[in-house]
DNA sequence: ACCTGAACACCGTTCAAGT
DNA sequence: ACCTGAACACCGTTCAAGT
């Protein structure tokens, strides 16, 4: 039988790191990151999960990279001189990366963000605020300011049921139940459903900017 | 023989929610929330894991009641008319409980906060933000604000490799190794791992508070 | 009513065996 | 050099069987 020789064989591309890692953002974006196994992963790219661990030291590995590839994905603006500017200009590219990855969030606190785009875009916002005239230690609470605000609505869209998930049950159906015992939070629930992220992410920004700028710079 | 009869058999305590969560709350403060299992929950309680499933619905549920476990634990202050000290007392409680309990914010992000005593919590700052004069619109950005930052300041702490560990191997390591490649990053590297995050979290409260009182009230 | 053992369908990871 | 099948030590959860 010469017929599998003859035929033109779809030779699959070869296993790399790289292509592992794309394959993880991708399916991760479409089925979330709780969904993510190495034997799903190793489905999506036509081979057993035990040849992963060929080209990747293990599942954490993975998610190290696919953080890696989100930072490298942020555009990073020019340093023109306006560091108030800048920095609202990273602050919601790094919002825009965390929307179209909701997991990053979740990776981040598992694992962290150390490796080299994400070296680099802190280094390029330490730069900024450096050269707007921030000691390295008003530098660092800027910094820990930020981070946290943005860190902070990314985590809060992750989490909005609106937006993820959560229970199953509706969750404007369980608090229409308790609107006497909390008013509050029945008026308020609404807004909180249909929360434009991004606008609000720019309103504490720029609350943010104008607090450091008079205390620290 | 009637010896187990004739002995004051140590019976013990009957199972129940309550005492499951206090028992996964403390298993989980002491050896991580990556390490809870309904296995070695049950063996903490002297039962076989699926005697849980008689009191509890299902691992998620745990997980609520540890969630609104730690809400209820956070003190409210009195209702005393200055809006800004109260809400800066409310986060600096927050933030006491979140460093307890690490476990928290990564439990939030799972799970959300719909519990009870979440709820309470919720409506009791919603309810000083309007009697400080917030419309709803504004109390809700207020409250996407300061639920931001607190989250923020919650999450980097549990990342922070100086409290929590990563990867084994040590990151001030890391980064000495990168310091010709990111400069700005290895120059604050020391003051990231000694960061004081109730400080710095009380230093951008205050910076947010200043700033929604001169835009929102 | 509550607890249990066995079982099911999954995990991440190792390792000897194949090519 | 890379891929694989079988195996190991875990998961959460179900269910019939015990008391």
């Amino acid at each position: 039988m010469t017929y599998d020789g003859a035929m033109p064989t779809r030779t699959r591309e070869t296993l790399t790191r790289d292509r592992i890692i794309d394959a993880a953002v991708m399916y991760t974006d479409a089925h979330g990151i709780d969904s993510l196994s190495m034997r799903k992963l190793g489905a999506e790219l036509d081979v057993e999960a035990m040849s992963l661990y060929n080209h990747v030291a293990n599942k954490d590995d993975i998610y190290d990279g696919m953080i890696d590839h989100v930072f490298a994905s942020i555009p990073l603006p020019e340093q023109d001189g306006d560091w108030q500017d800048e920095i609202r200009r990273i602050g919601m590219a790094v919002m825009d990366a965390f929307t179209t990855h909701p997991w990053t969030v979740n990776l981040l606190m598992m694992r962290g963000n150390f490796g080299p785009a994400a070296l680099r875009f802190t280094d390029r916002v330490i730069a900024t605020l450096n050269s707007a005239g921030f000691s390295d230690e008003n530098a660092h609470h800027a910094w820990q300011m930020l981070s946290s605000h943005t860190m902070g609505y990314a985590f809060q869209q992750a989490t909005n049921p609106g937006v993820a998930h959560h229970h199953g049950t509706d969750v404007s159906d369980q608090l229409e139940s308790v609107a006497s015992e909390f008013p509050n939070v029945a008026r308020l629930a609404p807004l909180l459903a249909q929360c434009e992220y991004g606008t609000e992410f720019a309103f504490g920004l720029d609350i943010i900017i104008d607090g450091l700028a008079a205390r620290l710079n």
